[in-house]
DNA sequence: AAGGTGACCCTAT
DNA sequence: CATAGGGCCACCT
């Protein structure tokens, strides 16, 4: 049984998970949906950041990347994509020669930070 | 109101 | 390693 019903306030459950990100790190799709208490729900997630495109917002969404380490890239995203990576750089987060962050080393632990 | 779709994720070739 | 396919579910026509 969910904690409530996800159409009502959905994704500012997903916003308090990412507010909540320190800088220098980083949290999957899939770990912002868990830790929101909606587990499977990546999708959404990435859909409500997707919403934030072109807010004036407080939600360090560059911080949130795919269970790959990658950075989800899209045309629908209009160089937002290519911004985030500039970003997370910018935060101290390396990239590896394939574009992918080291989830062991910048993946956010909420126990721990 | 009924499908198509995507800032996802996992398993199987 | 790459590609494919299925599951996922709120949003948007």
């Amino acid at each position: 049984m969910l904690p409530q019903k996800p159409s009502m306030g959905l994704y500012q459950r997903f916003y308090e998970v990412v507010r909540q990100i320190p800088p220098g790190r980083v949290a999957t799709y899939g770990q912002v949906a868990r830790l929101a208490g909606y587990p499977g729900y990546a999708r959404q997630v990435g859909y409500a950041l997707f919403r934030l495109q072109g807010e004036d917002t407080d939600i360090p969404w560059q911080r949130v990347i795919n269970a790959g380490g990658q950075i989800s890239y899209s045309p629908f995203r209009l160089g937002y994509d290519d911004l985030q990576k500039v970003l997370l750089q910018a935060e101290g987060i390396p990239f590896d020669s394939d574009n992918r962050v080291d989830l062991q080393c910048f993946g956010w632990d909420p126990g721990k930070a």
